[in-house]
DNA sequence: ACGCGCTGTGAACAATCGGTGATAATAGGT
DNA sequence: ACCTATTATCACCGATTGTTCACAGCGCGT
């Protein structure tokens, strides 16, 4: 997961580039507004922006990105700047942060706004979204990159029950008593089945995230990072 | 979600009640440190302290409440107030606001504490964190310097049982009884093998941690320091 | 009543894991 | 320094677990 950042101080570089190596991000540094704008467009899942820049200024290219993109944004502000404009829909940055400043604190506030982000795409209705598949349990329909998949049931209350906690092992038994009720008297085979069928039908290469199975266990819903 | 404010100062109250209203949050004002330390044990979500009060200064009020809570804290001080600031984020509160303020960074803020403080009590979920290494029996996965690495369950389960206490050393037998059952009637060098295996999966150089032998007693998880 | 699609089951097959024994290496005690 | 008890390592096989398939029962709508 590639994070921008965007300052003209080398200091401010090292020493978030330290702690968000250490969290499983990975850095990609500019030092002028210009530079943000040309590498925004490449393969980056979040912004850090100082207002105070060579060339365009932080607000200038949170601007210029808002224009075609969503992009998570968070801004840098020296003390006393005007902070309401940027947190507003004027610009539409996600966050701001105050120097000085904790790497610490940045690398936490860069992990709510990607959560809050990734749960705004999620919606507000039932339905789970993640990369190219949207589950709507209200209204029993799945679509997969856009299109339609015809799915029985039981395959969407047991993807849902799934994608609803990802990362989270259910085991066969749970499955069965969460998904068919406490007094279903069936083989767990049954649940093998229904996975074999709910895969076959979510062809899912290249999309980040699948049905795993874990040995002895159970099954779980991965999304990656 | 009810915030408290404690400030001696009405304006103070007026002017964040509205956008705190706005923002669907509901306020409750008390206008000293008593008050303040008396309504925080009530079904708050967060706390705004000035450090000036009559009665109970802010920052005893935040100690008091950090005896026996985690709530969030944020303080509210005077420009200037340099040395209050630096003993009010040692005393435990979660940020700070300089006054002057404006509402609306006073609510984006709130919004920002509220949404790390939730944060942290999620990953509070049985994960084990330590340097470079976490092991989550939830989703039956162990990352190591940020990335996964792939363990079977028994590997996972008898690392998790070490982990999960520091310093302590299993003997075989009771490693046997606690992660296979107590019904178990294999050999004690079973759990030897499967040591060997996660200490080839958990090559760790230069973290500070390690699985441990006791010469004629048994294993044990140690972190340095 | 009929046909159709959904669901559950059993069996065959495949993959993976875990336990065991033998052997080498190491630590502890004499 | 030696011997012994304990631990480390390795490779293998058996057994457990997961995958897949075909089929039959069931409910539902026509």
């Amino acid at each position: 997961m590639n994070i921008l950042i965007a300052d003209d101080d080398q200091v401010v570089h090292e020493s978030l580039g330290l702690y968000l190596k250490a969290e499983g991000f990975e850095p990609v540094d500019v030092y002028d507004g210009d530079a943000a704008v040309a590498a925004a467009s490449d393969d980056i899942s979040l912004c850090v922006l100082d207002i105070m820049m060579p060339g365009k200024s932080g607000i200038e290219v949170c601007k210029e990105i808002r224009k075609h993109s969503k992009l998570p944004i968070i801004m840098l502000t020296a003390k006393g700047e005007e902070i309401d404009r940027i947190v507003g829909l004027e610009l539409g940055a996600d966050d701001y942060i105050v120097k000085p400043f904790s790497p610490r604190e940045v690398v936490a506030r860069i992990k709510a706004v990607l959560r809050r982000t990734q749960e705004q795409q999620d919606g507000d209705d039932g339905a789970l979204h993640f990369n190219g598949l949207s589950i709507d349990l209200k209204s029993y329909t799945v679509t997969l990159r856009g299109g339609p998949v015809v799915c029985t049931p039981k395959e969407i209350e047991i993807l849902h029950m799934l994608a609803s906690n990802p990362g989270q092992v259910f085991t066969r038994e749970q499955l069965l008593n969460r998904v068919w009720g406490y007094d279903f008297a069936g083989e767990t085979r049954t649940v093998d089945t229904h996975i074999k069928r709910i895969r076959a039908k979510l062809d899912n290469r290249d999309l980040g995230w699948s049905i795993k199975t874990i040995y002895g266990v159970g099954y779980k819903f991965e999304v990656e990072q």
